[in-house]
DNA sequence: AGTGTATGAATGAACG
DNA sequence: CGTTCATTCATACACT
């Protein structure tokens, strides 16, 4: 379920009158400035200047969590209830939403294997458990539980947005790091894992981001395989997900990047820096040793921020 | 076929810092400078210098003269391909390619579109055949036979690349002529036309930019329609391609821009000046009469360069 | 230094 | 969904 069934469609249109493929929605394309002047009738060339959605930061922000929380596809209702929240800091509409979603999804699902493709992204600033299908992942999000993804297949660890950029010395490395926003913080997020199609509350995740400018603090250190102790701890609420998890591994989000761990502690600072601290969904700080080992190993499918 | 299978964005990126609608991404960003001294952990401010590809002269050439051959939207594999042939002169990723490839595609398609909006640019400076459609014909390039462009509309004749460009005169147009290289000459183009999606050779075609930079020279004389004797002699080899030609039109790329002649004799004096010569992809002249009339007809879907 | 242009990169929107 | 298009942002570079 969770379908999205045809929602690019509606909204179909089509002044007719010119030269590129106008759909227009009307879904949801306002913008800051009001536009169309257009008056009755007019020869008008290019009727509708059709401004794009232009996503404040906040928004972003809150779409980027709701991704990360593993809600990757929303069913239309969802995009609905997002919208109307995105709507506090800026012109919206569902359409926005969904095309967001959609790209999102697309794009880090490229990236990912582009990535698996590019096992050589310099050794120092990824970890590679084992490069594989890293797409199955995005699939399942959402889809079958709306968890987050759980690998049948192995992964590639990659580093979260900031902590692979500063590398351009790979010649053979096509795409370099990444490293958008500021190391979020989260605020409040609700973690909720709804069954996908049911009554999926809107308590949308939020983060602050405050890094900010000078983000790209610490964390550009290599990540190692997390040299941690195992011990398996699968979350795992479904046979379908669960199923086609490796068996000591974990899948866990971290920041914005899905990371598969061996399941059991895990060492904050070899993989991220003697400076790291992880967070939780809840904003809660992941205590661990002064080793920067995890008291508790991590949550299968969970989502956390660097600090 | 021809897919260029998820290309697009995927990495994030985004110094995080400053105002506007970055989201991430950061599919190649190798450049001249070594930048990033950022050691494991840093507290990088401006964090990434992510320096962007600066092409080197050669590769240019090359992928013009890729661009001209037809290939405008060369599927991933190939975009590959050229990649690694590209590398040879100098450090480049395949998302490079692949936003070179795009930019150049919407760029000249957007200076179409804007030459058909704005005849005015001197009514000298070029000819309109039927401004319409000018779309498709970027459209159909490469896709259904690796062919050239063919317009099942009518199209605008616009003069190629520097046939226009000292005119900054016009406030309507944004983007100001080309007039980029110098008008190229052909050294040896092999004029393959893959069936798109199987084994596409390499063999890149090349082109040895002489005239480079007085480049202004003679070609800003206005092009006429061509006031040759008619004569279909439709290339069309494919039922798809030919179909969709109007019947006495041809559909040439000059230089780099996609004309639609009338079929038959072509007066090239009249189309783009008394010393306008026309070369063949071979890099063979196009004979003409003491009036610029050629003895053959242009044939449909080549390429020519104007020196 | 500023101003404008050319163009690499990013991404919203849409098509097939 | 993967692709393709259109726009926009950002930066390198030429001019003045």
């Amino acid at each position: 379920m969770s379908s999205n069934k045809n929602w690019p469609s509606m909204f179909k249109s089509k002044p007719c009158n010119n030269n590129h493929h106008n759909h227009d929605i009307n879904a949801a394309p306002y913008m800051h400035y009001n536009c169309n002047t257009s008056s009755p009738f007019s020869s008008a060339r290019v009727p509708d200047p059709k401004p794009r959605w232009n996503p404040k930061p906040e928004q972003i922000r809150i779409l980027e969590s709701i991704f990360n929380s593993g809600i990757v596809n929303p069913p239309r209702d969802e995009i609905q209830r997002i919208r109307i929240r995105l709507q506090e800091y800026g012109q919206i509409g569902d359409a926005n939403v969904f095309y967001w979603f959609q790209n999102r999804k697309s794009r880090a699902k490229h990236k990912l294997r582009v990535l698996q493709k590019n096992p050589k992204l310099s050794k120092k600033d990824k970890i590679v458990i084992t490069p594989s299908d890293a797409d199955s992942c995005f699939d399942l999000v959402n889809k079958e539980t709306g968890l987050f993804p759980v690998q049948n297949n192995e992964v590639v660890i990659t580093e979260p947005n900031r902590f692979l950029f500063p590398v351009h010395n790979d010649p053979s490395v096509t795409l370099s790091g990444f490293g958008d926003f500021a190391v979020p913080v989260v605020t409040e997020q609700r973690m909720e894992f709804p069954g996908v199609s049911n009554g999926v509350s809107l308590e949308i995740p939020e983060i602050n981001f405050d890094g900010g400018e000078n983000g790209y603090s610490s964390i550009s250190v290599p990540v190692t395989v997390p040299s941690t102790i195992n011990q398996s701890q699968v979350f795992s609420g479904d046979g379908d997900v669960g199923a086609c998890v490796s068996p000591g591994r974990l899948t866990v989000f971290i920041n914005d990047m899905p990371f598969e761990v061996i399941a059991g502690l895990f060492n904050v600072k070899d993989a991220f820096g003697k400076d790291a601290v992880l967070i939780n969904s809840f904003g809660q700080p992941i205590l661990t040793d002064e080793f920067g080992v995890t008291f508790q190993p991590l949550q299968n499918g969970a989502v956390y921020y660097l600090i």
